[in-house]
RNA sequence: GGAAAGGUGGCAGAGUGGUUGAAUGCGGCGGUCUCGAAAACCGUUGUUCCACAUUGUGGAACCGGGGGUUCGAAUCCCCCCCUUUCCGCCA
């Protein structure tokens, strides 16, 4: 959510935000609420005062045992005017909040401007080494490795709950279990964080928070029983943990690490790259989150990106890194790298993480703010969050990267402790 | 699912329908005392919005949320949400 007062101030700025990062642009129409709104509220504010006022004066002329009848009922209707303002007011503020809610976040300046994904740019290239299958054996793709060893059960999955669903088995499983505990271990062990295992449901309130909702309430599970929604994203949850809450600046910055199961309806994307793992309804992920002091932020989204990047370096796994332009920026992101994984059956990269900032955007609309020491001010936080990382895409990478040219796949080093075995096959 | 209690400021915790933004305590800040610190004592201490002004003045709103009664509601009435405890069921 943006500042009102911003918006009313620099309404070019937030108009060309809005359009470079295609968004419908709705900012005059809410100018013109806005002002209608003021008048109203000075109007009403100006009655209010006066039945305060009188309403003091009545009280002393019955402790003195006066009549007052006739000032009764004169603020008798000046009541009934403040209730009918009061009903217009809130109408255009819900009027306003309606289009506000709807509004992204603005890009950082120092973001490209761009119309889409084609117009990201490559700021890192790793690859440990050469992985020229063409010159050895045609490489096989995560399927076909599943498949082979047993270890993952597309079919099975689509049965017991539909497609999209994947199932890990054996020594499949293991690997899953192993790639999400050496995640989490590598995070609390090298990078400080604080782990948190939160709920996967999640109310209505926390999804906007994080503004899941309304622009994507299409892509979330619901319950409609309960009003819960399953969590896309361990962000919400762990973010959401400090809403309508007044930290103080020595909590700061707060730094978490989670696992969490993630549910993504993908609704209208069946079709392409929606084979195995590469467009899933469920998926593991490690997500870190953080609440920063304003001033830090961007200097904490390069660690973050870092904190993400140094898995991949131990799992030896070769990935680029994105800088998103404008118009591929999500909703609610200031500026956004993301790490993509290199699939050589596929022959591209994959996304395997997203390394946000939001600015305020989100403390905003959850209400997280935190109280200075210098002048006891109180200010919204700044939130961070970048998965580190999702399994899905690692384990598409692990598998293909570390086939052998005799159809065995190699465990990364560094997993080796937590899943007991150094081979698949 | 059944029953009961409760939701008030950063926290704890009062509050007869009329100077209650809200007692008191803790915490925080400033000061006195001290070589310094602690203790003690004194003072101070919220958020949001609007208008004018520019770092202040005035006004409005806020005691879980939403309605209602009233000239006036933290206080009375209704609905909803949440938390806690007990009972039942259950991984």
């Amino acid at each position: 959510m943006l500042d009102l007062k911003y918006v009313r101030e620099n309404p070019e700025l937030v108009k060309a935000g809005v359009e470079n990062k295609n968004e419908k642009n709705t900012v005059d129409e809410i100018l013109k609420i806005d002002s209608e709104r003021r008048e109203i509220l000075h109007e009403v504010e100006e009655l209010k005062a006066k039945r305060n006022k009188v309403s003091q004066e009545i009280a002393q002329k019955k402790k003195a045992g006066e009549d007052a009848e006739d000032i009764i009922k004169e603020m008798r209707e000046v009541s009934d005017k403040v209730k009918e303002l009061d009903e217009t007011v809130r109408r255009l503020s819900d009027e306003l909040n309606e289009l506000l809610i709807w509004i992204p976040n603005l890009p950082n300046s120092s973001v490209p401007v761009g119309k889409s994904a084609d117009e990201n740019i490559e700021t890192t290239k790793w690859h440990p080494k050469d992985f020229s299958f063409e010159n050895e054996f045609k490489p096989l793709d995560h399927v076909e490795l599943g498949k082979k060893h047993n270890i993952l059960d597309f079919e099975r999955g689509a049965k017991i709950s539909g497609s999209g669903f994947p199932v890990y088995v054996g020594k499949g499983a293991t690997l899953e279990r192993a790639l999400i505990n050496f995640m989490l271990d590598y995070h609390l062990q090298h990078h400080g964080y604080t782990e948190v295992f939160p709920p996967f449901l999640v109310n209505r309130a926390s999804m906007m928070g994080t503004g899941q909702i309304p622009k994507l309430e299409e892509d979330m599970y619901y319950m409609e029983k309960d009003d819960l929604f399953t969590i896309p994203t361990a962000e919400v949850p762990i973010t959401n943990l400090f809403r309508n809450e007044i930290l103080n600046e020595e909590e700061l910055p707060k730094n978490f690490v989670g696992y969490s199961a993630c549910f993504r309806r993908e609704a209208g994307s069946y079709g392409k790259e929606s084979k195995g793992f590469l467009r899933v309804h469920q998926f593991n992920k490690v997500e870190m989150v953080k609440l920063v002091k304003p001033e830090n932020s961007y200097v904490e989204l390069e660690s973050l990106v870092e904190d993400a990047e140094d898995i991949l370096r131990a799992l030896e796994i070769p990935y680029r890194i994105l800088l998103l332009c404008t118009g591929d920026l999500s909703f609610s992101a200031a500026k956004c790298y993301d790490i993509e994984t290199w699939s050589p059956a596929e022959n591209k990269y994959l996304e395997a993480s997203s390394c946000s900032n939001f600015e305020n955007f989100q403390a905003r609309r959850a209400n997280i703010r935190y109280r200075r020491s210098e002048d006891k001010k109180v200010e919204f936080v700044h939130t961070l969050n970048g998965s580190g990382l999702a399994t899905s895409r690692l384990m598409v990478s692990i598998l293909e990267n570390n086939q052998t040219s005799d159809g065995k796949i190699k465990v990364p080093e560094v997993l080796r402790k937590y899943t007991g075995f150094e081979i698949i096959g």
